[in-house]
DNA sequence: CGAATCCATAAGTCTGTACTTATGTTTCAA
DNA sequence: TTGAAACATAAGTACAGACTTATGGATTCG
């Protein structure tokens, strides 16, 4: 399986991408992670299991507790995938540039 | 439904992601993508028509025969997404930056 | 020590969906 | 006009996977 293939199979899911943005906010624990959602701790456990499976997100152990943390970097292949079709739309490209000119400063 | 969210569910399945980029070959048939996979006219035909609901794909008929070709633009949602998570890889940047530049000539 | 908390895993259920075959509609060709 | 080709839709099947409850291991606290 590619890599873009197992990172569109694991960011399918509405609640397992809600985590992966959660996650956005910094590092938490699964409890702090739990708050705000509807289903399970095991299936919000699940959850992280697929997001480090994929690389997406990485684990920390303190005693009892299990820090995840978002992987940014492991969307690389996704962002790299999309970027094959961003050359057809000239006219997007400007904001992208926009982007990069910002993060320069 | 986010437009994000319905990008990642119909890209998520293998088969119609290939189909998807397939079409990046050009304007195609249903019979001319048919070669080369293992599905079934009509599973290639209710792939195109998810791809089409998503904005991924247009169509075109022209007798017994319907075009379908890309349509990248439908991407960029989950570009924009993906982008939100770009910030974070600062490395991954300059080969961005490369292809921006080479674009321009 | 015992109870409680945090988390992971096991096992089972159930829904979504990607496929199949069957069939209908339209168009083209002999 | 009859048959074949191109495609879509219908209906049914089968499997993946997202949940649940139950449980166990590890840690912390009283």
């Amino acid at each position: 399986m590619t890599a873009e293939a197992a990172l569109f199979r694991t960011l399918a899911d509405p609640t397992r991408r809600a985590v992966f943005e959660r996650l956005g906010e910094g590092e938490m624990t699964v409890s702090d992670l739990r708050q705000g959602f509807s289903v399970s701790q095991p299936a919000i456990s699940q959850h992280l299991a697929a997001l480090k499976a994929a690389g997406l997100v990485s684990e920390r152990r303190a005693g009892r507790n299990a820090y995840y943390r978002l992987c940014p970097e492991g969307l690389a292949p996704l962002a790299g995938w999309v970027d094959r079709y961003r050359t057809f739309w000239p006219e997007r490209i400007g904001r992208l540039k926009d982007l990069l000119k910002e993060m320069d400063q």
